[in-house]
DNA sequence: CGTTAGCAATCAAAAGGTGTGACTGCTAAC
DNA sequence: GTTAGCAGTCACACCTTTTGATTGCTAACG
């Protein structure tokens, strides 16, 4: 799988099998290279260099009287080194920043018109992961009598995300004992993450003791908090699998398993390595769906990562043009949030 | 589609075949009836009988030289007339038991428990919709102010329900100002709907002028919580889904489709009637999808209406076993609720 | 030596033909 | 009303043939 070295000529045809094949889904034959990209020379010496490339691992010819058709090693030189800045029509870019010409209240609101803009403008079905909360730092947390028996827990963390639970204590409780639990629970959670704060260790519960329902309620929460987060995965336009010839029942199959277990979507969508954009073609033993390519590309805010957004195709998907719908959705969201008008009409 | 009188056996062999055709999902013979379910008449006599059926439009025969299999009508007769009581496996029983026997967090926790156990129990894809929560009673609403231009807003409704968010106001705010504001909302929204705070009209507006960027805030909140809520759809298994060889390409696209857009879906689940079993089998104008039906069941708790579970699977579905599946989790759900164990773990 | 024309070889896919078996519908007798 | 018996039907499986696209090879060409 080195880089080996292909000549000017096999790249382009190389090239030209693969950009046929992603509109055609059919085996690309010699003739038709000649005609659509070759015609200054014969198709005879087009099949000398496609065997080659065969020969190579480039291409596979699924029986001798056919064409050839990509193997993965061609599309990951493809993605590599023949995408090529695809420039989204003047309709397109409008598209997309017209999903956001609108009132939008939360953050949730803005990430299913993500996802549904990427699937529209792309036609594959979209999938956006936001960031891992358990490396959310702790801020503060509230605790607000609401009677004797209830208390109001408001969680406050550095990204401003919050969330909230009533709890019913057993015992009666009055607003004094509920200050002192506040501040004695801030002194040993501010400052911590979701997932250090999750395995408290022994020295805290004994210093806890006083507050012991209380304590672990809020404990309870925040486990609860940090598996809510670890699953907000978003997708739209599945629909759209179907939409492809070579996507079979066992395809289907295997793209809905991993869609129903969005733990497993979520680690395909953001797998960790630290890059622009990820390309996973077909299915390996770090996971993936047969016959299906991975476009994903991490989306951050003001520095810093809030998620990822993907898109899956088949593997013959239009990769330039996924990878700027990408782009240009995440410059527009950019804009959007960094004018200020969260929860405003935009105008 | 009047009730027209079926004799005795002509019931028991339409019975028959929809029982067959369940579990083989072929075409039902007369010879398959004779030897499984009416050893003392002959196959000619079920012959005839089977040809009345199709006359009367409860059976279709495929082609002249094959069996029959039922028609929706069938269906529609057999979930109103031959369901019976299923009784679970013991196994069944204790798996679903034991689903829930375990530490769980919240509501969201638990749902997703449930969808899932329906489904591994049923071997179909389940689904659960959440009661609209715009029918939800606001009780009180909660202005606490974090710093001079930050509030945090909690909305508490009468099923204990809320939900919080922080807004940044642009002009500095008192505690004072805030108490006011506070007083003035919850004497406008104090038991009114959330549906009926969505559309505010002017009079209101102009009472509130004096606080009218906290106010539109709160509004947005409203707006948006009604928004989510509307959307509280979970699902479970949609890879069994093509476990059921009729389930084609076309189905299946229609099924995605359905899924795609989770207000369609929460519609089909939740359609309204007030009856405790429905079952909806193929599509209509009224929605649902071709070749599958649909059994959704309610569920309440404490007498109040929480939710609709359903499950999507072929139109040959095992009624009787789906429905006793929802029946029990249904009470196993009741019991571990009831049990006040929300937050704890059960023991 | 790379390129090309020409041509035989290959093979999937479509089209056509045949047999088989599983049913039914009908008829006539019970 | 029920039944046995039998002819009729038709999907399905299997095979063969035809078609057409496309290749690989070879020999000639510049």
């Amino acid at each position: 799988m080195s880089i080996e070295k292909l000549s000017e000529r096999k790249q382009k045809i190389l090239k030209a099998v693969v950009d046929e094949y992603i509109t055609s889904a059919t085996p690309i034959s010699s003739g038709e290279i000649k005609s659509k990209h070759f015609d200054e020379i014969s198709s005879a010496t087009i099949r000398n260099e496609l065997s080659a490339l065969e020969e190579m691992g480039y291409l596979i010819q699924p029986h001798t009287s056919a064409g050839r058709i990509p193997s993965k090693k061609a599309y990951n030189l493809y993605v590599e080194r023949f995408v090529e800045k695809h420039p989204l029509s003047k309709k397109e870019v409008a598209f997309i920043e017209n999903a956001f010409n609108d009132r939008f209240n939360e953050i949730e609101d803005i990430v299913k018109r993500t996802a549904k803009v990427i699937s529209d403008v792309t036609n594959y079905t979209s999938v956006i992961v936001l960031k891992n909360i358990n490396k959310v730092v702790l801020k503060e947390i509230k605790l607000i009598d609401l009677d004797e028996h209830t208390v109001l827990v408001v969680i406050i963390t550095d990204s401003g995300i919050i969330r909230d639970k009533v709890i019913t204590l057993h015992n009666a409780v009055n607003s004094q004992y509920i200050k002192d639990a506040n501040a004695m629970i801030n002194k040993i959670f501010a400052g911590k993450t979701v997932n250090d704060v999750k395995s408290p260790d022994k020295l805290i519960e004994s210093e806890m003791r006083e507050f012991r329902e209380l304590y672990e309620s809020i404990i309870a929460i925040l486990e609860s908090y940090a598996d809510s987060c670890e699953e907000s995965v978003f997708m739209d336009g599945q629909s759209k699998f179907l939409e492809y010839p070579e996507h079979d029942r066992e395809t289907t199959k295997d793209f809905l398993s991993v869609v129903d277990t969005k733990e497993k979507l979520a680690e395909i969508i953001d797998d960790g390595t630290d890059i622009e954009f990820n390309v996973k073609i077909g299915k390996d033993e770090k996971g993936g769906i047969d016959k299906c390519a991975i476009v994903t590309a991490k989306y951050m805010l003001h520095g810093k990562e809030i998620g990822h957004a993907g898109v899956i195709g088949p593997e013959r998907m239009d990769y330039s043009k996924v990878m700027s719908v990408l782009k240009c959705v995440s410059h527009t969201l950019d804009e959007i949030i960094d004018g200020g008008n969260n929860g405003k009409r935009i105008e």
